[in-house]
DNA sequence: CTATCCAACGCAATTTTCATGCACACACCC
DNA sequence: GGGTGTGTGCATGAAAATTGCGTTGGATAG
């Protein structure tokens, strides 16, 4: 199934992506569509997968998650279970908002999100460390965010 | 002014950075509060900013942008109007999700998404490396992603 | 122990927003 | 030229959010 999106598909999408809390009136009058075709072509959108789902984004700071880090996790060459494990384990932690596998020399990075450094210390001592299929665990701490808005860059094209 | 959050605004947040998506109605069933409660509450937690906003999460694959990349920038002892030029850029670049500067051997990591390699390569040799402060850049590419949902660990106690 | 106060609560009414049936316009194909 | 299909705006009915209001419960002071 091809999806096919239009300039007005891909313009709800920009503003949607910054801003879900406008309504479809708002959304119409910013781009010249009707409300209800807003409407329509949120609902296909939404179907089709290209809006996976809507969240409230949340301020770190007020909540006391002072600390982001960057974990890079090299794993031994070990049994293909306890890599799964790792896999598993890293997947179900609170404090990991990202994990992705790389290329490179290490395989794995992790974004981490902690109230204070104590708490990072544990999460790799007694979470990351004590894996069986951990060899190597190098954290960089985030001293300051330029940019964390997780906006996905829409071509303009089409 | 301190924020103080009961157990309910937990609980609220807790969905809401899940689902957004989701009428009052539901969350009341859903914690055992009324649906005017979860709409006054919901309006504190907004005004006080511990709710920043509401976004549509979309799908990259859906998108075309199948390529996610951390890039490592290390910046040369240059002047720092170079280096403020470097963050100002970095900041209005739209393939730049995420920006922050990191302790340890590298100055500055990018999380960056793009269609394809040659986006990838082409962000980098036309954006990145001929800026004046910038001295070495090194990427590495996220082949599989296991997690990225962004959700920040709400602490239970309280 | 009781009176008072204040914040939080639920209910119900109001207002806003969303969803959809319907008729029309435009483009494309036969 | 006529028919078909997709997309559109308008208007209506349904759903949701918001807010006024009276009440409740817990803390504090007398």
């Amino acid at each position: 199934m091809k999806i096919a999106l239009d300039s007005f598909d891909y313009k709800i999408l920009g503003i949607l992506q910054d801003n879900a809390a406008l309504t479809n009136q708002e959304i119409s009058e910013r781009i010249g569509l009707s409300a209800s075709q807003i409407s329509r072509r949120r609902q296909k959108l939404e179907q089709e997968g290209v809006i996976r789902r809507y969240r409230a984004d949340l301020n770190p700071q007020a909540l006391g998650l002072l600390v982001t880090a960057y974990v890079g996790v090299t794993l031994g060459a070990h049994s293909r279970e306890n890599a799964a494990r790792f896999r598993t384990m890293v997947t179900a932690m609170p404090e990991v908002q990202e994990a992705h596998t790389m290329t490179g020399d290490v395989d794995y990075i992790l974004k981490i999100v902690v109230p204070d450094l104590q708490a990072l210390s544990r999460v790799i001592n007694d979470d990351l460390l004590p894996q069986e299929a951990v060899q190597n665990v190098r954290s960089s701490i985030a001293m300051e965010t330029l940019k964390d808005e997780n906006r996905l860059p829409l071509r303009s094209t089409a």
